[in-house]
DNA sequence: TGATCTCGTCAACACCTGTTGACCTAAATC
DNA sequence: GATTTAGGTCAACAGGTGTTGACGAGATCA
């Protein structure tokens, strides 16, 4: 093979090769997904992959943070809590590469995981507890834990029920789940997230 | 090594490896959890394991659906359904080899997953739904996806909040969750799952 | 022109995986 | 007592993994 000439599209590889993974760690879980797919991605050779970014535990890290600056409304969506955050999870049709969907293929991954609770901690739980002027992290791990659910249920196992349901369907249940537990749990929060029941 | 007497400690080996399995596989995924590592739990070679089974993902199945028959609850709980789903997903203290442990460990698995998508359907979803006299899947699923999301993100990811959160509240958003969704599905059926609320 | 540094390849290492075939041994059968 | 059969071991295969060191081509800069 020619060396190929560099300034025309070997410029970036680094960025290219960092795109490659993730959108194959959205696809595969960490382990599943191999350096050595990755780098035929890109059309390079497996130990430059590994050199550009040390090991891969390392790559991991930073495709989760490009993916999450990436994915602007995983950070917390702006109005209408509950119903925003059920819209995210349902209508992702055209969606890859989003931190959630990497969350969801690693989460079972002894290596990924430590790197995954903490991101899904400073990127998602924190940041919502304190736009909702909530002290209390607990419900919004559990909303956590249901978003992320409703999506390994759907894109990972792809269960019939979920995958056929129609949108406004799926949405509506899970922002009553949702407001069902905060209204329970704390009546005040639960009027920030500006319930308006979907029967 | 001496070849161990038979009559002994050897009767029923497949039962001690089946058991093995399960052990294993509730604790690592289906790629990390390796028959060489279940073989040595029980002291036995790699090549018998995989003889006596035929396959890893026969072993798998083999070990779930034992799992099951241990885990009488996952079937379905018989009163006050929301409170007692939310309960046994919260009260796992030395719950170790059930059904729910496999599941949630090996859902990103590409051999593992169309196993336990049939299996949840089957074991949960379908006989939850009937017990509820509910034609829709849909909501089932949902939960499904909630108590899994719930379990992954305790016990797999190891989430702070939700594992130093006190049970019984931890109990209480589970169930409020499941009350507020099923009551704006379908008043009726919420009926059923013997409300009362638990502020 | 020559030294250097970046970008990148190649071949290999060490390890781990499920799987297979040959073999051995104790118990049951004839 | 001889033979089959079940229970089990051993060594090896073929393939995949992340990782490493040696090496090379182009551009940069002195």
């Amino acid at each position: 093979m020619p060396p190929k000439a560099r300034s025309q599209s070997m410029v970036g590889s680094r960025d290219r090769i960092l795109k490659a993974a993730i959108t194959r760690f959205s696809k595969r879980s960490y382990e599943q997904a191999s350096l050595r797919d990755i780098a035929a991605d890109v059309g390079v050779d497996v130990a430059y992959v590994h050199r550009c970014f040390g090991s891969k535990e390392r790559l991991f890290a930073e495709a989760l943070k490009a993916s999450a600056q990436i994915d602007e409304r995983f950070t917390g969506p702006a109005d209408g809590v509950a119903g925003s955050l059920a819209r995210y999870v349902v209508s992702e049709r055209p969606r890859r590469g989003h931190a959630l969907d990497i969350i969801i293929r690693s989460l079972a991954s002894g290596k990924a995981a430590p790197l995954l609770r903490r991101f899904v901690l400073d990127s998602f739980v924190d940041p919502l507890a304190e736009e909702l002027d909530q002290s209390n992290t607990v419900p919004i791990a559990v909303i956590a834990a249901l978003l992320a659910g409703v999506s390994i249920f759907r894109n990972v196992l792809r269960m019939g029920p979920l995958l056929n349901a129609p949108s406004a369907e799926l949405e509506a249940l899970i922002a009553n789940a949702i407001r069902g537990m905060m209204d329970a749990a704390d009546p005040a929060t639960a009027a920030t997230m500006k319930l308006e029941r979907t029967p």
